[in-house]
DNA sequence: TTATAATCCTACCAATTCAATAGACTTTAA
DNA sequence: TTAAAGTCTATTGAATTGGTAGGATTATAA
């Protein structure tokens, strides 16, 4: 399960990628309009442009845009900004990788290559769809 | 990113595929094998009994023990004993249906289909795998 | 110049979950 | 009768989650 941070992150993202290029969005407007609590909205945001998926502009008639083009924003790394690992174990995780503690090794471990699979088959998904498949 | 307790849990039951059939094996033995703290997987293994996975002897000499074929139990059904839904949002659970409270239509919500797709290959890969795929 | 509307930032909080531990119990075999 | 096993319930400390509070800062427009 992801945390509603991860989902209202990316339906914030789906929002401003529905707005015509560089168009201003407020925090305020995309709360209301996702249902999302505005100040926890701000946070994420926040984070988001310190990940560099968003330019803001402050003061009044400011708001949020999309620095690249939503064709160019994978959901694999807007996940990976939000929720943190893809993968189910920290022992497959390609951009998280830690040892696990109570495995003395990976090779012998029964259900590492099951992670694996399942880390394959979802990282596709994830780098295949961009925000722009969303807003369709 | 899966709990230790479901990490421990497929461990344990793999273990216990290995064994020849209605071996009785201790929680004790498990624990140092796997490297598992044996208090925490007391109440695991207790879980999976009552979940109908495992069987049981008390007293001296007992231990657990499958009460099916490794092959007769997918990762699926045992993974949502252990963890809860195999989704990553309640809205397109199968087994743990829920609303999402933000989402005022299921149908609109952008982030609904990716989360569909997930599922769907996360669920092929447990529904295909059974814990006899581990043994080897 | 001043009111207002916006982001920025840090801190805080309550509730829940996680990972484990404690301890008393029952059952069984030797 | 004793040691070794599972059973059961409760507790605990730490971390995470899902927010909230409150001000600081900045930009616009009247």
């Amino acid at each position: 399960m992801i945390s509603k941070k991860t989902k209202y992150g990316l339906k914030a993202l789906t929002f401003l990628a529905k707005q015509e290029k560089g168009q201003l969005v407020s925090i305020a407007t995309i709360a209301k309009s996702e249902n999302i609590p505005q100040k926890f909205l701000e946070n994420i945001l926040l984070g988001l442009r310190k990940a560099g998926f968003l330019g803001s502009k402050k003061g009044k008639g400011g708001g949020y845009y999309l620095l690249k083009k939503p064709e160019d924003i994978k959901v694999a790394s807007v996940y990976r900004i939000l929720e943190g690992p893809i993968a189910m174990v920290p022992c497959v995780s390609l951009n998280f990788y830690e040892k696990c503690g109570d495995c003395l090794d990976e090779k012998t471990c029964s259900v590492h290559k099951l992670m694996i699979q399942i880390r394959d088959s979802t990282l596709a998904i994830m780098e295949n769809n961009t925000l722009d498949d969303f807003v369709i």
